[in-house]
DNA sequence: CCCCCCCC
């Protein structure tokens, strides 16, 4: 009996040839957490032998019948190759005719396969299943899907809930017109829950993201459909979900490739599918290494992977627009390119997150920043993984383990934050004018060593409504009392804030630069109360700190920023922090420089 | 029915 010699290279590289005959060398029921039983077969085409290769559980009757036993001649009508994780390519068959039961003893297996050498697949697009249907079984079966459903798995549903379509359709046949339907899909993405309040009124929400062999979909769900599915959906779990209203999507808020977008209603069903999940595309990554981040456009997204070498605690800053607080924790991440980056965690991923032991995160769409180089955030529509089991982290984990943990790393970002002591950014004054720092939409940080070369202690401080977080300068009554227009209110007291104006210099230019209060005190060296005391006391020693301060040297972390005044742009630059220089860092920064320059 | 995705 003849087999379809190199049929299995052929399927593996993405041809689809009809009714091909393999012999079933072995099989053997997997062990598997999930409580259906699942075959994986040895496969062999009289070249090669394969054995990355399943049936679906539709098939296991003929394994429990013992119509298929080892080394059966069967005919191939239905099958798909699924590339998942990366190289692994999984050939389910998914309908098949037994040509001959098989003998054990004389000349049992067909030809002298071979194992199949991976070398020898060719790069199939990741994540796009190839399948086949012999053409009579798509005839059979079709139904109202004009023709265009390809998918050899469509037929073989038989599993059902009452009530709902028996069929499993493809996410990518969906439309709001036809709401009979049901798909079964695998959850790539799970938002955290989400509280809204508008004009509209208010509420809570979350997202998944849905992925079949034809597309993804966002199905989002409100409220009480939060009670109901929230904790029952998983990501890289599949359910079968039915009776959503779907809706066109709006392609600002969509990065996915879908017209569409789903919402639950009280009437919407999800069921888990425990079984059958193979034939599904998993979950894909296309993993960007950390030194190649530096390729990755502002704005942009990327999958990554990194062993959190340093893990800050959670902190809260106040959103910019939004003046609301917001939680944050940021990671440091590395992996074998020898590149460390940060990666800020935000809301409940900021505050579950556990940095105990060094575990491994990969984050799927991991928005990438050019802050301090390359920095990156797990925002919407990011899907964070920790100590996921996927080959990458496994290997990432035994290279940390083995030499990672004692590496030094060259630092993408790097402003203090994450206790390196070492900065970014260093500009030159002249650097600042010729690169058109702060020139564009955002504000520019950088860095610079400078001396002081004049303080300005006209208007240098101000007296301040006392109210905490409230720094609107207050209007002396004369009676005593001290009004502040923000607070509507008058307060026997105030507090004294500064704004000093500083000529900041280095070797190449001078700057003018506004320092607040926190900069201001650490760079004079006393407390915004203590100077205004001797500012209205002791006129001469006010003077003096003054004075002092000139001729010193700091790090200064500053922020450029051009503003329009009386219709001529100028470059306002803030100081956000002053420390002491470190001698010793910027001598290995000379040094550097120098190695650049070729010295 | 959300649509913010942030900070240095």
């Amino acid at each position: 009996m003849q087999l379809s010699k190199g049929a299995i290279l052929e399927i593996l590289n993405g041809a689809t040839p009809n009714k091909p005959v393999f012999q079933i060398v072995s099989a053997k029921k997997m062990e598997s957490a999930s409580s259906a039983e699942r075959y994986r077969i040895l496969l062999s085409d009289s070249e090669h032998l394969y054995s990355h290769v399943m049936l679906t559980v539709q098939l296991n009757k003929l394994m429990t019948n013992n119509d298929i036993t080892i080394n059966s001649v069967v005919e191939v009508t239905k099958y798909m190759c699924n590339q998942v994780q990366g190289e692994k390519r999984i050939l389910v068959l998914s309908d098949l005719n037994v040509l001959a039961k098989g003998n054990l003893k004389v000349g049992g297996r067909i030809g002298n396969p071979v194992q199949l050498n991976p070398a020898q697949l060719s790069a199939v697009a990741a994540g796009v299943p190839s399948s086949h249907s012999d053409q009579a079984a798509v005839k059979q079966t079709s139904t109202n899907q004009g023709g265009l459903n390809n998918n050899a798995f469509k037929a073989n549903e038989s599993r059902t809930t009452p009530s709902t379509p028996s069929r499993v359709h493809e996410i990518a046949t969906l439309t709001p017109y036809q709401n009979r339907w049901r798909i079964r899909a695998r959850v790539t993405m799970k938002s955290n829950i989400r509280n809204w309040s508008n004009s509209r009124g208010d509420g809570r929400l979350f997202n998944v993201n849905l992925l079949d062999s034809s597309g993804e979909i966002r199905l989002t769900g409100f409220n009480s459909e939060v009670d109901k599915y929230y904790s029952l959906l998983e990501v890289n779990k599949v359910y079968y979900i039915s009776k959503c209203t779907l809706k066109t999507a709006d392609k600002r808020y969509s990065t996915l490739n879908c017209d569409y977008e789903m919402t639950m209603t009280p009437e919407t069903i999800i069921e888990p599918c425990n079984d059958d999940d193979v034939d599904l595309p998993m979950m894909t990554f296309d993993f960007v290494k950390i030194s190649d981040l530096e390729k990755c456009k502002n704005g942009s997204s990327a999958d990554v992977i990194g062993v959190v070498k340093v893990a800050n605690d959670v902190g809260t800053v106040i959103g910019k627009q939004s003046q609301k607080e917001i939680t944050k924790r940021d990671l440091q991440i590395v992996d074998q390119s020898g590149v460390a980056v940060k990666l800020t965690l935000w809301g409940d991923d900021a505050v579950n997150f556990n940095g105990q032991g060094y575990p491994v995160v990969a984050v799927k769409g991991a928005k990438v920043s050019d802050f301090g180089g390359r920095s990156l955030s797990v925002s919407g529509g990011s899907q964070m993984l920790i100590n996921p089991d996927l080959k990458e982290a496994h290997i990432l984990r035994g290279w940390f383990e083995n030499e990672g943990r004692d590496q030094t790393f060259n630092m993408f970002q790097s402003d203090g934050s994450m206790g390196s002591g070492q900065s970014t950014n260093w500009k030159n004054f002249l650097q600042v004018k010729t690169e058109n720092l702060g020139q564009g939409e955002k504000a520019d940080y950088f860095t610079a060593k400078a001396t002081i070369i004049f303080v300005r202690k006209e208007n240098c401080m101000y007296q301040a409504c006392p109210t905490a977080d409230c720094n609107k300068k207050v209007v002396d009554q004369g009676n005593g009392l001290y009004r502040c227009e923000k607070c509507n209110r008058e307060f026997p007291n105030y507090k004294w804030r500064m704004i000093l104006s500083v000529n900041l210099a280095d070797h190449t230019d001078n700057q003018w630069v506004t320092c607040f209060q926190e900069s201001a005190e650490s760079m004079l060296g006393i407390k915004a109360d203590e100077l205004g005391a001797l500012r209205e006391t002791d006129e001469v020693q006010f003077e003096k700190v003054i004075n002092d301060a000139q001729f010193k040297q700091y790090v200064f972390r500053l922020r450029a920023k051009v503003e329009t005044y009386n219709d001529e742009n100028r470059l306002k630059t803030v100081c956000v922090g002053a420390t002491p220089v470190d001698w010793k860092e910027t001598g290995y920064r000379l040094i550097e420089q120098l190695s650049q320059m070729g010295i």
